[in-house]
DNA sequence: AATGAATGAGATTTCATTCAT
DNA sequence: AATGAATGAAATCTCATTCAT
């Protein structure tokens, strides 16, 4: 039994280091200019290793991100949780997903892209995964958005396309991050964007 | 004389049949997963035609979005400089961004989704080349939300980061627009968008 | 008829002046690095024109060769019959073959290199040309070869083994030439190669 | 380690086995009209193996001709460092070096085609390896006739000079053999090629 | 379970030749 | 007779995936 579970426990320890060299490249190159030889190099394994992990590159790519959100939505529910009064819960969101991407800045860049160009994609399976990773991410900042709307002073807004708003609004700094030097953090944006956003859908008076 | 006018307009015809193909072919698969026997067979030309017409498979994705994007912009500087008033300009920029885009939606893919990857890109001529194209849409925007900002009650934003918080807010739908019904124009989303930044940008009372 | 005839005159000028553009492009880039564009474009001639004058890319490359090496048999001829007294028709020889090679170095470097080159070559229309190209020469310099070594005091070689052996002697400076200032003449080198010839078919003593 | 051992020599096997294929296509075809799909048919490999094995088509070529040039060259070395005498070494080298070709057929065409264009190459990188290559081989007669040439009753002639003037002498062989029957060896020919080079470059008396 | 050499389908690009004008 | 745009076959090279060790 608990050799048993040290070997789970190595096969989890080698898949997430798959998953880490793949991470680095994906975000250098994009999907398709990265080559299996290169993540194996990468990941210190040979290439035909990466294929008793995953059923080949689609599906390494397609977990790395499955699993990314998935943290990334485990720490942003975690961290919107504790939030308390009108807008809190938004601008605590916008906090915390600039807070993750500035850990994860790889992680970001694939994120971001693949959001913008999956829908049309010709490979239904990997629209299929992708499709769903992103409807979880809208639907909680929709959600989230409902929760503070109706609480505060805001307008009657549809929360879905508010929540594409908002994403929109968050995507929209990654043209300029990558050329701004590497210690300025996207963290520190969170403020003129939460105000742009809080104001943007606040009550007219 | 009235000869040589002729060829002229031909090989123009013949170019932007090209273009346009291509448009179609680029915007449902992507640079990379596009060919240029797809492309040729779309045009309606041998594969061989393509390269009488452009350099190379990089070549023609350039040439279509510079071409396509100065189209844009010289729609945009058009409609723009009509309007008058304090946040009209912004209102109409907005309008007729989602115009020209409810017309091009194919174009409107490619633009969208090569503005969020091209940063990163391994090839150095792509991204020069890119690089201004993208430039010059931002300046653009960041100048119109100057000259609105300036003269309504705004708040004193940065104009460039006020732009590009625009632009990624515009950007936005091009995640559920694919999805939605062909009948369903941007066009009729711009109030909405128009109303969250104008309120996001003018002054606290 | 005199319509026709200066009708055959502008055809022959026109054939003339692709076959030496063709001349300046084969022996810069070898055969299969030349484009009948560039030829063309060598000769201000439209690429279809060519077609007006040769069967193909193989037709004028042989062409070129069969004229010129005709051009100089002629020449070797005419310069060789001049001469009397042992060892002078060899010398003769030599000394008119490197004057005709200063004055035609495009050619020279096709000649040499296609010598080298062509018995083993795939297609075979352009072996059979061109074998009979090199025939003629080296008969020619067999026969010269002949003459002289029976009135003179040499041995008694294979005339057809000699002329390769001197043929050999010849082609050896193309190596070198190229590399050597324009101004240096291989005429110059006629005596040295003459001389180590000579020497070498003569009677033991 | 035994089994490090026995990768490295199958590595080693396999990649002479595409050496000695390349070698027969390339001596039959020309570089140009040799193409890598015939090469890898002759290997018995997949197109993509020869890839694992050299960096493209002319590094292929290349290679093989540097590797064999070495060989040839370490040959003739071992040869004439045995001979004495006047003249000797001379008689030795031009012994050894056709002794080497009719074991090398294949190679000897490549080496000597090679040889008489390589110089109006268009791509550098070629002509850079090329280069050293002839230089080498070139440098190499030339000491041996320098060594010669100053023990024997020999002509006070530029060694390097005379050098092409040999090397020449030896490559004239090369249009009559391969027509000539398989049976005729080039080591027949050593004689009579020693003889005419002897006696031209002896004191005259 | 890990390896990495071999595979071969598929992509881009070139260019001799044709043919409508 | 001259043109030059269109053609499409053919060549090089890449790389995800397989499989014998």
């Amino acid at each position: 039994m608990a050799k048993l579970a040290r070997k789970e426990r190595e096969y989890r320890t080698r898949r997430a280091e798959i998953i880490t060299a793949a991470e680095r490249v994906f975000s250098a190159k994009g999907f398709d200019k990265t080559t299996m030889e290169e993540i194996a190099r990468e990941a210190e394994f040979a290439e035909g290793t990466l294929y008793n992990f995953f059923k080949g590159k689609i599906d390494l790519y397609l977990s790395l991100i499955e699993e990314k959100s998935e943290e990334l939505l485990g720490y942003l529910h975690k961290q919107v949780s504790k939030a308390v009064g009108a807008g809190e819960k938004i601008r605590c969101l916008i906090k915390a997903q600039m807070g993750f991407f500035d850990k994860n800045r790889n992680f970001f860049k694939i994120f971001v892209r693949e959001r913008n160009s999956f829908e049309w994609m010709a490979q239904k399976d990997r629209t299929k995964r992708l499709s769903k990773v992103y409807q979880t991410y809208i639907d909680f900042v929709a959600r989230t958005i409902k929760d503070d709307l109706k609480r505060g002073e805001f307008r009657n807004l549809n929360p879905r396309e508010t929540a594409y708003a908002l994403a929109g609004l968050l995507n929209s700094f990654v043209c300029r991050w990558p050329k701004s030097s590497k210690k300025e953090r996207l963290f520190d944006q969170a403020p003129f964007l939460t105000e742009i956003f809080l104001k943007g859908v606040q009550k007219s008076r």
